[in-house]
DNA sequence: TTGAATGTAGACAGACCTGTCTATACAAAA
DNA sequence: TTTTGTATAGACAGGTCTGTCTACATTCAA
């Protein structure tokens, strides 16, 4: 089924220990869907093994715990959900010409996501309300994946040539919390158009350095 | 202690059923606390009757169930917090003569909020996230208050004669919801004042209507 | 054929949870 | 004094959870 991974029956001269195997690949697909569904503290490590198919003691071989499990999930999910942010708004703002229109294209992506049929709010908000202790890791998941976006969206601000891009971004990452939460609460088909409107009247008060000026 | 209502060895000839008995204010107080702090579902009945010197008969009594129980602390939560907002409001803008001073206030008071040491976002967000099933009426009261909210900051909206005042709410409520989760994840000291900033620029897009326009 | 990996199936311990039960103490009212 | 109501303390049932264990099956390589 892995097409680039190299199969178990495939002979090869060399260890593949960094690659996740298939098994916990597998694992990871099904637990990430179950704590995105019904939550982590809701999804146990029983239902995980009966859905996957698998022994528990093949879990506990991947993972050392549940919330090591937890930490897969959520570095995986930073890694698909920034991934699957940037390519759309590549693919939104193709043809736009306007120097913004990346930076609006990132609210008709979130408009696409909230559309989508299991949308559940965002993973690593939802994890940091479940995980009330400040130190546990999956906190800090969730800090980090919120610098990650707020730093795709500086990118995003810098390549529109805005002032203050760090401002702006910080600013941004807000209005997406709120459409995030508010789209989550109950209005998933109205909170994207408001938040670009939100996000609109924001970009207002930082204009792009015209091209002439340098530095 | 509780001063205002009758106390026990008070004698009355008439019945004081729809007041929550003392017990019951003590129990809702101990439990909302630490579902507050630690999360509802982390948060077991053995802890609050320890933390409130009672039996757990006595919490039965007075609740049917833990559901009860938390649906009574969303209930009062709602209650107090919204009444909470709107006197920070009434004092901070008690000496302001902008049309808008109100509204801005608003990101004020969340501002004293987030610094607030025992914060933890809001108990409406963190309850909906808690209880993955939609149908739990935890996520209809998180619902309900999402909605009082909103209506307490449009009728500042129309005190301040704004244009739109449904729509401008709107956007001034998700934008509240950014300035939480932002808090709440991480940035508790410059959540509010961003929100403010970006709630301005929101505002400009909808100008009072001036007093000499009738109709 | 033998041995090593790797998988499954499922019992199990120990902890925690909610909600109910009994037995007891105490205070106010009759 | 007796009764009644309300509180406490704590056992208990029945369920959940995580993580470990044993016993067995399968596959692949030497």
């Amino acid at each position: 089924m892995e097409s680039a991974a190299p199969s178990a029956t495939t002979p090869t001269d060399f260890p593949v220990p960094p690659l996740p195997s298939a098994m916990a690949e597998r694992i990871l697909g099904v637990a990430g869907r179950l704590f995105y569904a019904n939550g982590i503290h809701a999804t146990g490590i029983d239902r995980v093994i009966a859905e996957a198919g698998i022994a528990k003691m093949s879990l506990y071989k991947h993972f050392r715990s549940k919330d090591a499990l937890v930490l897969a999930f959520l570095a995986r999910r930073d890694e698909r959900w920034c991934g699957w942010l940037a390519a759309r708004v590549d693919a939104l703002a193709a043809r736009a010409r306007r120097p913004d229109a990346r930076i609006l294209a990132i609210f008709d992506a979130l408009g696409e996501w909230f559309a989508s049929r299991d949308f559940r709010g965002c993973a690593f908000i939802n994890a940091a309300v479940e995980f009330a202790d400040a130190g546990h890791l999956a906190r800090r998941a969730a800090a980090a994946h919120k610098a990650r976006v707020r730093g795709l969206i500086e990118a995003e601000c810098r390549r529109a040539r805005l002032r203050q891009p760090v401002e702006v971004a910080a600013r941004l990452a807000m209005i997406v919390e709120g459409a995030i939460i508010t789209a989550q609460l109950g209005e998933p088909k109205t909170a994207a158009a408001r938040a670009q409107a939100i996000a609109r009247a924001t970009l207002l008060d930082f204009p792009p350095i015209p091209k002439k000026e340098h530095a």
